[in-house]
DNA sequence: TTGTACGCGTTATCAC
DNA sequence: GTGATAACGCGTACAA
């Protein structure tokens, strides 16, 4: 026996197929009481499903929504071995669900057609993540359904945008160091792209540094990869290369985790011999040891959100908390210290002018 | 302008609609090299895509692959946060796209009607990950799509399994700690169900106990939940009531690393004070400090394989390695332990036979 | 309440 | 050998 369809369940209660679409689609001002019981019985005896790729065909709309994952340049996989998207899909799904919205995941490989799953899969809104060229964002535009995008920094009012202030992220991490002694910071970075998270997080680096009169060296800026290998890297170079640097500022909490393993294994300490901030702060910060000091955003909240979002853009009303519009075309997380185990105020007390430099 | 269709594309080129199809579909045979051109013209320049829902409709095949993750009790939210299952997803995803097959994500809230996800949809196939009451299975069964299932023990020959030997894994890792002098060793783990990996390991825990002539102490066993929290609880428990435990085997390696947090806090230094033995091997593992001893599993081999298995049992062939068909219901991965830094030799040559206890 | 045209693409049938 | 016609798959919603 295979599935029934509409035309059975009508056949079967000996109504019309629209009678049982009315039912269906809780319109029960279209059908009397008795049929609609009869119906129902029916369906449930049957067991019947209805087909959505039927229902997306006539309603063009498929109560699916997109997530768009970039893929780096060096994996064939997705990036969801970072923790932070994994979190943020979290918060994104367990939305979703709970209105009835079903989630597609996607990676894209860069320079392919992104945009073709969108169009192909009558998608009724999608979530992209990350940066891509600008290319891609006009042709988003042209595919005419609700994006909200997740730390992007596109300045097209076309767009719903959920993010975070991530200059005044940077900035908070290295003020953070500088009250508390450090003069001679690193930041450990993944590529500086423009208009990037990565790039505000610098500014904000940058600013705090010159706030404070501090010397701005671009030799305490390691750019390559968001990844703990990178940290790794770093780490090794700064404990050779750079005995002066006495903190560093890790953009996101996977180098600072790269960063500590590699001091560790040159026999610095943190935060004894240097002080490490993070960003993000996925949920392994707190379970590392020592537990990472970090610049938090709500990443799950991220998430909620930026589907909440979606939702109400499609009519779904998803805003459950606030619901007052203010302008939600962008919508900026709060951002917070958070104050673990791996920053340690310098010199303790007893000034360092003398040698000003020296984890030794 | 909204989006072509075929129709406007056969109008634009001045052919049948079946010509297009035609075209779309590879089968260039039935169609001129003449027209052929003229119609790729057109699709380009009206940037046409087609759209799955109808083509699902008509094909019975939608080219989407469901994948279904369990929900505790606790989370509402996706237990994505756990690491092992972003590595899995990562794979299985990778693997799809290859194919140009889609992912759709979705957690279960328990009780409810997992199924018609797959039904609504016209799911091609699925993969399903977790534990599940016997119905569950029993609906799935009713649904005649391919199914693969990950870390299942249900005896069913309907299904096609891919897993390890769970047993194995968990007599691995305790004999791991036998051998190095431990003679009292605890086991911390998520709830132990009937049938599933984690009854498993707990098996293979008690083989090695009782192979060595060991007393095996159910007080040793801190059975709760597969997460983090359980870890640190355990440990904090083990630190007051159980000082004569020397090692312990976690069945996770989220678990261990609640158990070393802990430890850590207490002033039990892992591994000199206690030996920790994980499970999985999660990409976190390595980046832990101490680094993690742990019984690896290739995780993201695991989902690629069930993507490939899943692939091939629609006729995709996805096998790109083996293809030899043994018995393909069901394919165990290899276990391997990886030593790092977190278990270390008891007793170090001097017998303790007189004190037999104490960390002190 | 029902009949039915419609949405979009596929494919079997048939014609040139 | 090419390619057009039309029925079909499933559910929706308007006209009757």
């Amino acid at each position: 026996m295979k599935r029934p369809t509409l035309k059975d369940v009508a056949k079967a209660a000996s109504v019309s197929t629209a009678a049982v679409s009315y039912v269906l689609n809780g319109k029960h001002e279209k059908v009397s009481g008795e049929t609609l019981e009869r119906i129902n019985n029916v369906i449930k005896s049957l067991n019947y499903v209805p087909d959505y790729s039927a229902r997306s065909l006539v309603k063009n709309q498929s109560r699916l929504i997109g997530i768009v994952i970039p893929q780096t340049e060096k994996h064939a996989q997705l990036i969801l071995e970072n923790p932070w998207y994994s979190e943020i899909i979290s918060g994104i799904e367990g939305k979703l669900r709970k209105y009835g919205y079903h989630l597609l995941l996607s990676g894209v490989n860069q320079g392919e057609s992104y945009l073709d799953l969108l169009i192909q899969r009558n998608l009724d809104g999608a979530i992209i993540m990350g940066i891509y060229p600008e290319e891609f964002y006009e042709g988003l535009k042209k595919i005419k359904i609700p994006i909200v995008l997740i730390d992007s920094y596109i300045n097209d009012s076309y767009f719903y945008r959920i993010g975070i202030d991530d200059e005044y992220g940077g900035y908070l991490a290295t003020k953070y160091l500088i009250d508390r002694g450090h003069t001679n910071i690193g930041m450990i970075t993944g590529a500086i792209r423009r208009e990037g998270v990565v790039e505000k997080r610098f500014l904000g680096y940058k600013r705090a540094i010159r706030e404070s009169n501090l010397f701005y060296n671009p030799d305490y800026v390691f750019e390559d990869s968001m990844s703990y290998d990178h940290g790794v890297a770093a780490g090794h170079r700064i404990a050779s290369a750079f005995p002066e640097i006495t903190a560093v500022f890790a953009t996101a909490d996977m180098i600072a985790f790269g960063l500590i393993k590699s001091f560790t294994d040159e026999g610095i300490r943190t935060p004894d011999d240097i002080s490490v901030i993070g960003f993000d702060d996925v949920f392994m910060s707190r379970m590392f040891l020592p537990p990472l000091t970090t610049v938090r955003q709500d990443i799950k909240k991220k998430g909620v959100i930026a589907a909440e979002r979606l939702l109400s853009l499609i009519g779904e009303a998803g805003d459950d908390d606030n619901g007052q519009s203010e302008d939600l075309r962008e919508t900026i997380l709060p951002l917070e210290i958070v104050e673990r185990g791996t920053v340690i105020r310098r010199g303790n007390g007893q000034s360092l002018t003398e040698t000003e430099h020296g984890r030794g």
